[in-house]
DNA sequence: TCCACTATCACTTTTGAAGCGC
DNA sequence: AGCGCTTCAAAAGTGATAGTGG
């Protein structure tokens, strides 16, 4: 079965999920502990999220038996911060990991309430999702594909510096799931590679194209990341990596100081705003001669500057123990 | 009046074509 | 001709901000 950018979860014909008797997704989770909690997933679940602080995200997928089956039953998801030296928990047989990288920057938004910027164009995520995947049928043929799925079945205003909870949010667009261009490819060539979505966009108009998803601002979202294998039998089975650390609210400008600071300290292309210097039109740098461009004092432009409240008001993260039990809703 | 949204700005990074030498 | 390296301009990215309109 040929799998495009507009793949179809609902055509797979083995998947990993387990359905209840209303025929409602039911994702059965594991926490740390062996305890397991099963929760609704319908695709807009709202998962109330613990954050943390750890270099990767790891996400396993028991399978039931052999590298073959496609009977993933139990998910657990752990952050014992398996780095590139410590990466003993990836070699567990019977298991495919998922490892988010620059899970410690997902987190550290995530404790101040993540927001991405999007626009009628199209505009970038950041942090941008990658990972590294162990644990897949080194010679079963595989698609990894990107989602972008409902958090909260709630809109959301920005008051008093937190996100509140307000109405009911609005019906979401409809989007493809968008397939990585070099899908479909090997499992030993996934498991060799850094698989990055970065190039994906968001976006408020509807009808863009493949690798752009529109979706509605003041609403929370979150990434799911589904790799799909190919059988011999020419069936496909889907096992469903939904990431909580990349939890989001869509807005056209941002609202939480934190975050703009945050984005401005950790992505390259803002670099522009890390320096204190009072940003000047074109017209008014012409204007200005050498002189009184001098008179622009430093202090002025500390005061206009992010940098300036950056140095006054330095955000702690405090460290917290990683939950990665059940979905909440 | 409020606030979500848009267009535009000044800035940085990325990309790719062109030029050059071996 | 082909390859590798450097240079440089254009494209694409960023958050800030002023203006618009519901």
């Amino acid at each position: 079965m040929e799998t495009k950018n507009a793949f179809h979860i609902g055509r797979v014909v083995k998947q990993s999920n387990i359905f209840d008797a209303q025929g409602e997704k039911v994702q059965k989770s594991i926490s740390s502990n062996g305890s397991s909690s099963p929760s609704i997933s319908n695709g807009s679940s709202s998962p109330e999220l613990e954050t943390q602080s750890s270099d990767i995200e790891v996400c396993q997928i028991f399978t039931q038996s052999s590298s073959r089956s496609s009977g993933f039953s139990d998910m657990q998801c752990s952050t014992d911060s398996p780095d590139e030296e410590n990466n003993s928990i990836l070699q567990i047989n019977g298991s495919i990991t998922l490892s988010l990288m620059e899970a410690k920057l997902w987190y550290k938004f995530l404790e101040i309430g993540t927001e991405m910027a999007i626009n009628r164009t199209g505009r970038r995520m950041f942090p941008y999702v990658e990972f590294s995947l162990r644990g897949v049928d080194p010679v079963g043929l595989y698609d990894v594909i990107f989602d972008i799925i409902p958090a909260s079945s709630k809109s959301f205003k920005f008051m008093n510096n937190k996100w509140i909870p307000i109405g009911r949010k609005e019906k979401e667009f409809k989007n493809s799931p968008f397939k990585h261009p070099d899908s479909p490819q090997i499992g030993s060539d996934w498991m060799t590679r850094k698989i990055s979505f970065e190039k994906v966009k968001l976006s408020n108009r509807p009808g863009t194209q493949a690798g752009i998803f529109t979706l509605h601002t003041l609403q929370k979202y979150l990434v799911r990341i589904s790799l799909v294998k190919h059988e011999e039998d020419d069936e496909l089975s889907v096992v469903e990596f939904p990431i909580r650390a990349t939890t989001f609210i869509a807005v056209t400008a941002y609202n939480n100081r934190e975050v703009t600071k945050l984005k401005i300290n950790s992505n390259p292309y803002s670099k522009g705003f890390r320096i204190p210097v009072r940003r000047l039109k074109h017209e008014e740098i012409q204007q200005l001669d050498t002189k009184k461009q001098r008179l622009v004092s430093m202090e002025d432009s500390m005061k206009n500057s992010v940098h300036y409240h950056l140095k006054r008001d330095v955000p702690a993260f405090p460290q917290r123990q990683l939950d990665f039990s059940a979905q909440k809703d």
